[in-house]
DNA sequence: AAATCCGACAACCGCATCGGA
DNA sequence: TTCCGATGCGGTTGTCGGATT
């Protein structure tokens, strides 16, 4: 940032300065607020309204800077702040939007009304990297990614199941496809137990951002207090049920990238892909590219994929030839309704 | 019982961006 | 076009209370 620098009593001085020396001057307060504090801004707020933060401060009577005024409304005092600890749902949209968009702290909150973006950056600086400087390993790293995403996500699905079921908890869903999976277990959550079967299970697994959370698409080979359970686990949640194709994403710029692909609102958990009746486990949203590169990998000839939400929305495109046919040749199908139909039949919600 | 450690979270700081003058 | 104030964002620090030694 630029250190703005204008001549003043005490020569050049840079903004910062300025600044510091006004406060030095108004004796500002800093540090914890007072009951009185938070009285004397929620009543301003309230007779003027939010925001002109410097003004607020000024004509306030507390001796703080708007900055601060802003914070401590934006944080603590505002009436819709959720307090408490976060729901397994908000966790797992945390670690799932953390994964696609980073330390986008302030977008991610925006995913989960009542929860501030500190609160949130917070929460993965106590928890999630905490589980990381033990595992001896980067937040970022694509072992612990993937240590979150084929473990601590399905705990997290896990409780929400039960959560949906209580109280009589369900045995948990029935989790296949990769050996590793077997040994997830309701018991306290060993990461470093994990790890190791995190690295081979990744090593079989797929589009980047899918984690794997089976459910098993046939009644037939899963017994049904398990489908039950499973599919309480995609129980819907607020906003998380509509799949949208790529050309009307990307004409309601609701694509800030451009990409084209598939989406699945906001909760992953909600999601199913499938490829060729093979499923895949949940899908949020997979670019042209990933999954490109994934049929590539594991597919020879053609296949069919599928996506559907347990709303009952479904969709397919082809794959042949190491091509995928365009966003305009997504078409909503028989084959898909049927499937999502049969998602209901075991308790999806259709 | 006292000292120390540690986790959780509130608050601060520096910088970037935006919009109006 | 430039300047500058307001606001927002992400990283970091400070504080407090409970757990542990």
């Amino acid at each position: 940032m630029s250190q703005r620098r204008v001549a003043g009593p005490m020569g050049v001085m840079s903004k910062q300065q300025q600044e510091a020396m006004a406060e030095e001057m108004m004796e500002l307060r800093r540090g914890p607020w007072t009951l009185e504090e938070d009285n004397l801004l929620m009543n301003y707020i309230a007779c003027h309204g939010e925001g002109r933060w410097n003004l607020l401060a000024r004509c306030s009577g507390l001796k703080r800077t708007g900055k601060s005024c802003r914070l401590r409304w934006l944080n603590y005092l505002k009436p819709d702040i959720k307090r408490g600890n976060l729901t397994p749902e908000e966790q797992l949209l945390i670690l799932e939007l953390h994964s696609k968009w980073g330390n986008r702290w302030s977008r991610i909150a925006q995913h989960l009304p009542g929860r501030t973006d500190n609160e949130i950056k917070n929460y993965w600086r106590t928890r999630v990297q905490k589980q990381a400087r033990q595992l001896k390993v980067d937040a970022n790293s694509t072992v612990f990614r993937d240590a979150v995403r084929c473990y601590w996500m399905p705990r997290l699905l896990e409780k929400m199941a039960g959560a949906a079921t209580d109280p009589t908890p369900p045995p948990p869903p029935p989790l296949h496809h990769h050996a590793a999976m077997a040994t997830v277990s309701s018991s306290p959550f060993d990461f470093d137990t994990h790890l190791q079967q995190a690295e081979a299970a990744t090593a079989c697994v797929v589009p980047n951002n899918v984690y794997h959370h089976h459910i098993d698409p046939s009644p037939s080979t899963s017994t049904s207090a398990g489908s039950t359970a499973a599919a309480a686990a995609f129980q819907p949640l607020p906003c998380f049920s509509e799949l949208r194709w790529d050309q009307q994403m990307q004409s309601s710029g609701e694509l800030d990238d451009g990409a084209a692909g598939v989406f699945v609102d906001s909760a992953s958990a909600l999601g199913s892909l499938s490829l060729d009746g093979l499923d895949l486990g949940p899908a949020e949203y997979y670019s042209d590219s990933t999954l490109l590169d994934y049929l590539n990998s594991s597919c020879t000839g053609s296949a069919m994929m599928t996506m559907m939400t347990a709303s009952g929305n479904a969709g397919s495109y082809n794959y042949c030839g190491g091509a995928m046919d365009g966003g305009d040749t997504w078409r909503s199908d028989e084959v898909c309704q049927a499937a999502a139909r049969k998602l209901g039949e075991w308790g999806g919600g259709i």
